[in-house]
RNA sequence: GUGGGCGUAGCUCAGCUGGUAGAGCACCCGGUUGUGGUCCGGGUUGUCGCGGGUUCGACCCCCGUCGCUCACCCCA
């Protein structure tokens, strides 16, 4: 026997049934950000190397272990994308998208990739769904874009999971803080590890799970107490109207997140019973990411959402439900004379939008109701010689066992089999 | 990159202190010359992850290796 293959690992496939759930949840994310105004961006999945060095910033973790980085033909170093904004937002600067009408609403789904050792709910490619919102400064757009995570979750019946919300404040609230919290942890007595991820980023170790640093970190200087005026009133603000739309959330100063670039509101989406990886999405405002990479000095907000952690969430709540679309109608056809006038109708069928089948192949027709049977066909049909013959068909409904005659043409069986839909 | 757990049929797994494999599900056929779901009968499928060692004999013990998995780190 020849070698078989394995799939690259860490990656994540669906592959039926459990696909249908795959594409429920892609759908139903998407579709709270169609009905408010986003469009699809379609962009390569892979970058310039150097776009995302600038763009997620290159002390953060994804910059610097985490990239799929390799030289094309070319001499050119090229990145598989690791998240999507920096993508979504050299591909606005570069075809001039923020020249339009303000703000640009923008939608993304597809494959990303990190290079980090695999567990339940991380992959090294894994497919996320996001929007980005640029070049206007509205804490009503930030509240948007929030809510149309939220519906997007909620539409798919999940519950058991928190919205966590902070500022990161303006550039001038951070520095202040930064200054305090870098004395803060100077004091601390840190393994050297620790110290080198505080110095690239000092946030970081307010994220860190080990109870030795929690609860020295305990009281550290929070950066929400260093907000300015203007960074305070957006912030609440973003909260009086979360409120107003009957959205919860719960204020968590200390959520770090792993991109550079959020500034001011920012939030993630933890759900309850997903272990290690409960972030199922996350994002926030983004100041001087569009300036960073050539472009105007515009803000921006939008969200990456993780679908193949919905999709483990989903069936961590046994909201999965059944999502098959049965058939309408299985036909069954008896000999080779009747298999081909039994495909020509459901050929028509299926352009009139029926949902149909015929049995392929030669088993008997006792196999071939079986199928129809698990294929979860509503309708049978079954035509032999005498049908054709006699012009007329018995159509049986498999919920009640009952059969009724039906001439053997297409409009008479669209009537029977649409009837009761 | 670091640590723990696990690799037996397509899937989920059993296999006692070593005597070379089993169940359920699934699939196929039959019980009904042309009617499903239930039931009954029958059947197909394994280099027991791979390589080596110990032994009369290894799925079981030892070593190595590959793979999967969970966790740290980090994040969707």
């Amino acid at each position: 026997m020849a070698k078989s293959f394995q799939a690259p690992k860490g990656v994540s496939e669906y592959y039926p049934p459990r696909s249908a759930l795959f594409e429920k949840v892609r759908n139903s994310l998407v579709r709270p950000a169609r009905l408010a105004g986003y469009q699809l961006i379609e962009l390569p999945v892979f970058e310039d190397t150097e776009l995302f060095t600038r763009g997620v910033g290159d002390s953060t973790d994804v910059v610097t272990k985490e990239m799929y980085t390799f030289e094309d033909r070319g001499g050119r170093s090229i990145t598989l994308r690791p998240e999507g904004t920096a993508g979504a937002m050299r591909a606005v600067i570069e075809h001039g998208l923020d020249r339009g009408q303000l703000p640009l609403k923008v939608f993304y789904v597809g494959p990303f990739f990190r290079a980090e050792r695999p567990q339940a709910g991380r992959f090294r490619q894994f497919y996320q769904f996001g929007i980005e919102a640029i070049g206007v400064d509205d804490a009503a757009l930030d509240v948007e874009v929030i809510a149309i995570a939220d519906s997007g979750l909620k539409s798919l019946g999940l519950s058991d999971y928190t919205l966590k919300i902070t500022s990161l404040g303006d550039r001038e609230s951070r520095a202040k803080h930064r200054e305090d919290l870098v004395k803060f942890i100077a004091k601390l007595n840190l393994d050297e590890e620790t110290k080198e991820r505080a110095s690239k980023n000092p946030l970081r170790l307010f994220d860190d799970k080990r109870e030795s640093i929690s609860s020295a970190m305990k009281d550290a200087p929070l950066l929400l107490d260093y907000l300015t005026i203007e960074a305070k009133s957006n912030f609440e603000s973003v909260q009086e109207q979360l409120k107003t739309l009957r959205i919860k959330f719960v204020i968590e100063p200390r959520m770090v997140r792993g991109l550079d670039y959020y500034t001011r509101t920012t939030f993630e989406f933890e759900h309850h019973a997903l272990g290690a990886q409960s972030g199922i999405g996350g994002g926030g405002r983004y100041d001087g990411l569009m300036k960073e990479l050539g472009g105007a000095e515009l803000s921006g907000i939008g969200f990456a959402m993780g679908i193949d952690r919905i999709a483990l969430a989903c069936e961590a709540e046994k909201v999965a439900g059944s999502f098959d679309d049965g058939l309408d109608l299985y036909m069954i056809a008896l000999s080779p004379e009747s298999k081909s006038a039994v495909l020509a109708l459901v050929h028509g069928l299926r352009e009139a939008g029926v949902c149909s089948d015929i049995n392929f192949g030669d088993r008997g027709l006792k196999g071939a109701m079986k199928a129809a049977d698990r294929l979860g066909a509503r309708y049978v049909a079954v035509i032999g010689d005498d049908e054709l013959n006699a012009g007329t068909v018995k159509v049986k409904e498999m919920s009640t066992g009952q059969e009724s005659a039906v001439r053997l043409a297409h409009s008479d069986l669209l009537t029977a089999v649409t009837a009761r839909k």
